[in-house]
DNA sequence: TCCTTATCTTTACAACGTAAAGATAAACCA
DNA sequence: TGGTTTATCTTTACGTTGTAAAGATAAGGA
């Protein structure tokens, strides 16, 4: 079982990234101790990622195509419901990866604008799958005209504000329940839906 | 000039390290670099700031300060216009400042929960503005009734994620001019104000 | 079979955060 | 005024990190 080559590394390494994302904050995690969960030197990782960064990254990527996964298992719910589902899926996520949330939302895992990247490309898909929405219900009649992207932007906005706020923000709101998260994400959907002024 | 004791090396070190802010990424800020541009040697923080930190977290409790500043000039405006001068505010400084931006969202730099934590108290007293806005606007009907302190959560969740998206996340809406900056709060106005949805 | 190539280890180095102990100057007190 | 205390800064030191370079091992193709 020991032998010198691992088999899998690759894995290992993001999977020991990943056990200490969960166990530790964000900045427990060092190539020397995730290779060290791996059960390799501290120079193994580099035949793998380039650096860091590049670990980071694909931990990055991993966490944007689950939460697409999620999301996308969102739109077989009733038009109506869509939204929501797909508030509360994104909204959870975040609470409980919170580690892989805060990379998901780091430029600098980017490669320098221009140069192909496939983190920016993965979010975009996530992005995508929200416009997709949009324009559904807009054909459906449930959503006002205008341009889809700009509609998703503000609705991710929402979601993607109320999720880091409840993660990272130096206020405690409430100890988070389920129920709690649920009555926010509703209040959200209310905002939304009927607007917060009061109409004239 | 150049004597052994500083005069004011606690805000040196501070300006320092929002020089460093100012043009480097959010990891280029190491607490040697910070002495080394406040010209005393490395080991001189440490009679200012506990540790890296309590640097960071000073920098972060200045900006919300700065940030509540800002927000509060816009309370002189009509009632109407408040909250988008606000969110334009809040975004325009987002953008601005974005490093310290980022440490002013960083759980990790407050005090564990229990222990007094003055980033935690300004960030609450940034915080007790909107809500206030929001407390005001209601008692001139501009805006439903509700728990101010609910309402307030989601209008800075809505502003704040709008900031995050375009700070950090890895999309490229456009290339970020004055005009489509406001043109996004716009929409986030409109959003608040009259629904995404179709009224039925 | 031998050689190439991918994978992993060892060794090394500079930079970092931080602790401990010593130097300097300012403030205070007689 | 002069001496002592105290705050501030420096020096030295240590362990940890990210990363580069060179060597060891094993797998796979000629």
């Amino acid at each position: 079982m020991t032998s010198y080559h691992h088999g899998n590394l690759r894995l290992a390494l993001l999977n020991a990234a990943r056990e200490l994302a969960a166990e530790n904050t964000i900045d427990s995690i060092t190539l020397r101790e995730v290779a060290r969960r791996a059960g390799v030197s501290h120079a193994a990782p580099y035949h793998h990622f380039a650096d860091k960064r590049a670990l980071l990254r694909a931990l990055a990527i991993d966490a944007f195509n689950e939460l697409k996964r999620l999301m996308q298992k969102q739109q077989n719910l009733e038009p109506e419901a869509v939204l929501y589902g797909i508030g509360l899926e994104y909204i959870k996520f975040a609470l409980s990866h919170q580690t892989e949330f805060r990379f998901m939302f780091r430029k600098n895992l980017c490669e320098p604008k221009g140069s192909p990247d496939e983190l920016t490309e993965t979010a975009n898909q996530s992005f995508e799958i929200l416009i997709q929405t949009i324009r559904q219900m807009q054909a459906s009649g449930l959503v006002v005209n205008g341009d889809p992207q700009a509609l998703a932007l503000i609705v991710w906005s929402t979601i993607h504000g109320l999720a880091s706020l409840l993660i990272e923000a130096p206020i405690v709101p409430e100890p988070l329940t389920q129920g709690y998260l649920e009555h926010l994400v509703g209040i959200v959907q209310t905002t939304l839906q009927c607007g917060l002024f009061v109409r004239n």
